[in-house]
Order: C-alpha cells, then sequence, then structure tokens
DNA sequence: TGTACATCAGTGAACGCGCGTTCACTGATGTAC
DNA sequence: TGTACATCAGTGAACGCGCGTTCACTGATGTAC
C-alpha cells in the first residue's frame, strides 16, 4: 500500500519522533531503517528523501534528547524551597524517566554512541555538560541560600551529582529488575547532602530522608 | 601459510588473552573473529575448533576482566595506612587503569555488553558487584578503624565510590582528552570524603589534598 | 476553469559490506601393533 | 624401531543474515498558462 504524500517538513519531524521513540523503547540499537520506515508508515528507501543518512537522524534524536533533559532541569528549577530541594526533585525527575523505561539517561550517560562515531561524542559531551551546567547553577545558588557549603567546589559536586544516579542506573540495567532504583539513589543521595550540605541542612535532610522511609514502610504494608 | 598446529588447552588460553587484549585497545566492538583470529596467527575459521562460537570466548574474556578488577582490589588492600587509604589506593588504581589506554573499565561500567545480550549482563552484574563487594568490605573495616563514620550505610558509600569514577570516566571518554580525569576524580575523592569519613580524617584528607594540588603545580612548573 | 507540465514524495528491487558460522578437505601429530 | 592408522588442529570457500544505501520508476500534488 502507498503511503499518503506529506510535506518533507512534516516527514522530517516525523521520522525524528519515531526514531526517538525507537530509541527509549529500545536503545539505540534498536534504532535501524526498517523499523523507523515502519513507525513512520513508509518503506525505507523513502527516508532517504528526507535525510541524506541515518547519522542525521541520529542527530536530530539527539537534538530531542537536549530538549528533554533541559525540561527536566527547566522543571526542578521552579521547585519551591531551597537548592537541595530543587536538586533533589531534578533526581526524582532522573530516576523517574528511567523507570519510566526511557532509554534516553541509559543512551546519553553510557557509551553506546561514543565507539561507533566519534562525530556523536562531541554532540554527547555537550549535552551532558548542558546538563551539568544546570546542576551546578542550582548549587550555586544553593551556596548563597545557605543550604549548600561555601567551601565545596560545584565543579565536583555537579560531577558527583552525576555519580549519584549513574552508578545506580547501571547496575539496575543489569540486575533485570533485582536492584532497588529508588532506595539506592536515595541512600546515595544522603551521603551526597553529607558532602555538600551545610551542618544543619544535612541534619534536616537526614530526617527528612526517615520520614520517607516509614512513608514508604506505611504504603507498602498497606498495598 | 599454515599456522603451527597447537594443543587446544594452549589455543584456548591464546585466544582468550588475545580477545582481551583486542578489548582492552578498542572495546567490545574492536572483537571480531577475523580480526581475534590474525592476532592468534591462524584463520577464522579455526577458532571454532577451541570455541563453540563468539559468546564462549566473550565469557572468557570476562573472566580474565574479572580477574584483573579482583587483582586491583586485593592489591589495594594491602597498601599501609587507614581504611581511606585504601580506598584511596583501589581509585588511583582504577583511574590509572583507564589512562593505560584500557577499555577494561569502559566496557564493565558501561552497558556495551548489555543490550547485545542478556546473559551477559548476568556475569557483568556479579563482577561489578564483586568489586563493589571488595570496596564495601574496606568500608567496614574504616567503620572498625574509626576513619569512616559508622552512621553511614556502606551499601550506599561503596555504590557512591563508583560514583567518584564513572562519570568523570564517561566525560573523559566523551571529551577526547580535553577533560581531566585525575583532577576530576581527585576532586569528587574530596567530596566523597566528606561524606563517609568521620570529622578528622575528612578534615586530614582535606590538608592531603592542598598538598597533593601544591606538590602537582611544583611538578607542572619543573616541567 | 481547464489543461500541460514540473516537482517531488513514495516504491521495490537490488547492491555491497561486515559479520559469525559451516563444512568438506588436508596434513601434521600421536598411538597401537 | 618401523609401519599403519586414528585423531584432530588448520584451511579456504562459501553461506546466510542484517544492515545502510542507491536507483530507475511511479504517480500524486502543485503551478503556469
Amino acid at each position: 500500500m502507498r503511503a499518503k504524500k506529506a510535506k518533507t517538513e512534516l516527514r522530517r519531524t516525523q521520522i525524528a519522533s519515531a526514531a526517538l521513540s525507537l530509541v527509549e523503547r529500545h536503545g539505540l540499537r534498536g534504532l535501524n531503517c526498517a523499523r523507523l520506515a515502519e513507525a513512520v508508515g513508509v518503506v525505507p528507501s523513502a527516508l532517504y528523501r528526507h535525510y541524506p543518512d541515518k547519522d542525521r537522524v541520529i542527530d536530530a534524536v539527539l537534538d530531542l534528547i537536549q530538549g528533554r533533559m533541559a525540561e527536566n532541569v527547566a522543571m526542578a528549577r521552579t521547585e519551591t524551597g531551597n537548592a537541595l530541594h530543587r536538586l533533589r526533585a531534578l533526581l526524582d525527575r532522573h530516576v523517574a524517566l528511567v523507570l519510566k523505561s526511557s532509554f534516553i539517561p541509559r543512551v546519553v550517560f553510557s557509551e553506546e554512541v561514543l565507539q561507533r562515531d566519534s562525530a556523536h561524542s562531541q554532540r554527547m559531551y555537550q549535552i551532558v555538560d548542558q546538563y551539568l551546567s544546570g546542576v551546578e547553577a542550582i548549587i550555586r545558588e544553593g551556596q548563597i541560600e545557605g543550604a549548600v557549603r561555601t567551601d565545596i567546589d560545584p565543579k565536583a559536586a555537579r560531577q558527583l551529582f552525576l555519580g549519584v544516579i549513574q552508578p545506580s542506573i547501571l547496575l539496575w540495567t543489569m540486575s533485570d529488575g533485582r536492584f532497588d532504583l529508588r532506595a539506592q539513589t536515595e541512600a546515595c543521595w544522603l551521603l551526597f547532602i553529607q558532602a555538600i550540605g551545610t551542618a544543619a541542612e544535612a541534619r534536616r535532610q537526614t530526617n527528612l530522608a526517615s520520614t520517607r522511609m516509614t512513608d514508604a514502610a506505611r504504603k507498602d504494608q498497606k498495598t
């Protein structure tokens, strides 16, 4: 059956978002021309009317991913409460994104693209760097607000923020569900607060955490 | 030219270590039958006299990798000084391994294998878990020695230890050398110490770090 | 408003590449007598 | 100790698969007169 003709501008966005969807669900490995064409509703060779090659499609996917991550940061920054609350909100969003079975953070923070093609490495680096710039901005605000210690290096802190999430995602991916992603990031977050929070904040967050834990336990008993 | 015949037991180890060497230098992507056979000095089909398929070769590589990482942990644990020194030694070994252009840690702590085949995920999980068990053991020793706070969760701490290294390796890989791996892990290590070290140790390590930094600066001026 | 033509998105067959793997063979090495 | 045979590692050609990509074509859509 012949697909209805569509303007190339429309098709380009259709292809890009279909590609993103495939990547979300199956990782970059799951993105091939046959599947992509099927998702769009055309034949594989038709893709070449709109993109010169597959790498340009991947570029488009990276653009969309960058947008989503920027959105996550932007949303977190609108949260009420102090800088640590906003950081925590970003962490939760990140975890939620992973649990929503989205491959996006796995793709960005893994090395899937890197080895295949070093041109995409640059883009990836830029995306991660932009994300971490957002983290750093929140941390600096925290230093002004008095929630974050002023004697710590914001560059190091933004790096370690990623360290709170990334290893947990890794192990969660490997473990096939046995690894408790939420609990582990929660535990690492607590340590992170001990490292960067002012003394008062560190105490406050520890108390908050134990509240969250008993809340979760109560919820578990109910269900 | 016909290769000299060799006992299959010998060939098996030759193939495994040639495969490891390829993986070290080019990642798992760089491991294919043609290259592997060439490295061993036989023809591709000859490999099938010794391994039933490529996945069994990868298994052998994972065995070797597990050995290397276990060795790293074992060596670090023989270091003099307290638990934080030993942990720091392990961190240095890990970074050194990466800088020695070895792909090993990248392979293990990335998701390269995972998506291709979930059978290998299990093995990877096991390897990482064993590594982190070593880290956890050191942390618990630290709690007994009084170098590590007793009110922190060793499970979380071992996770965050990985978080000190992994994101830095990621960015270093992407950045094509622009990212300073040593400096960044050093900075994250300092934060990590703030999180898990007892108050006295945290102060001590901060001082040590500033000494290391001026040492490095002096060294830089010399060269 | 209708006709003639140009444009351009969609098609299906085919290509070339890299890859893991098979298979009938060769010939060196080891073993039994 | 020498001969006959079995074993088994190495060979090269070929296969099948998945993949990205090309190309001559079709036919719908838009445009000029």
